[in-house]
DNA sequence: CGCATGGCCCTTA
DNA sequence: TTAAGGGCCATGC
């Protein structure tokens, strides 16, 4: 017997115990599932007493979950709170997770991603940053490639310095249209990286931000400023918005 | 500019 | 235990 399968009998096992268990075992034991529509079709999410642990595409979910987790999986009467509106558009990030059984570094990642707001994009060096790891850049992207919870940590809103979509586990299309619907305009974001343009700034706020910050977008074109990096933008009298933290990508680029 | 390359660091096989 | 490689990024032509 091989060590897949002998591992799928046991979970089927455990499945079986758990089935006549009390409630409250039961719920520590097993996971329970449900599905609803998102921007990316019709997903399903598993959630165990400790929140959240994956979020996959309906077809086929059970398989995944249980290659992934190997935990036994039972049908839930009803989502957790906020679950179905923050799948369906992303609005409501209050609920909770369980990340357990994640690497240190991978749920920083995560953490740090769950910070940037509907509608706004950040480069994977900006996480890397934010996690007091400036140089981990690439392995950012590696953690975010086993995000367990997509949408509801949105890494599609993570994106390459340039404007670029870069990888997503979907596909990088898949990546592009949630990120439209929720309203980021990557083709702008483009057409500035073209001219170099990384960061904007308002010379009436004394400000600099990344060019999605709500706060960047209230700039009039009269008063807006394009820069290549922070340190450009500090010499030139601003300081880093302290919304979204542009803070310079890498040291040297100047 | 566009492309290639080298550095970086976490994970997996 | 190690080595290879990835959802990147700055730099050098």
């Amino acid at each position: 017997m091989t060590q897949e399968t002998a591992q799928d009998r046991l979970i089927e096992e455990l499945g079986a115990l758990a089935a006549d268990a009390p409630d409250g075992l039961l719920d520590r034991i097993a996971a329970r599932w449900i599905t609803a529509p998102s921007p990316l079709g019709e997903v399903a999410a598993a959630f165990t007493d400790h929140g959240v642990a994956y979020v996959r595409p309906a077809r086929g979910f059970a398989e995944d979950f249980r290659k992934r987790v190997g935990r036994p999986l039972l049908p839930a009467a009803r989502p957790p709170a906020g679950l179905v509106p923050a799948l369906r558009d992303g609005r409501s990030s209050r609920v909770g997770l369980d990340l357990r059984g994640l690497s240190d570094f991978q749920r920083d990642v995560l953490l740090a991603v769950r910070t940037i707001p509907r509608g706004e994009v950040r480069p994977y060096g900006w996480i890397a940053a934010r996690i007091g790891r400036p140089k981990a850049v690439r392995a950012v992207g590696t953690a975010l490639g086993g995000n367990p919870v997509p949408l509801l940590v949105p890494c599609h809103r993570v994106i390459r310095f340039d404007g670029g979509a870069g990888e997503y586990m979907f596909g990088g299309a898949a990546k592009e249209r949630v990120l439209l619907a929720e309203g980021v305009d990557l083709e702008r974001l483009r057409e500035l990286a073209r001219e170099r343009v990384f960061y904007l700034a308002s010379d009436t706020t004394g400000v600099v931000c990344f060019p999605t910050c709500h706060n960047a977008r209230r700039i009039t074109a009269a008063h807006r400023h394009g820069f290549r990096s922070v340190a450009r933008a500090e010499a030139a009298g601003y300081r880093p918005c302290r919304t979204c933290r542009p803070v310079a990508a890498q040291a040297a680029a100047g």
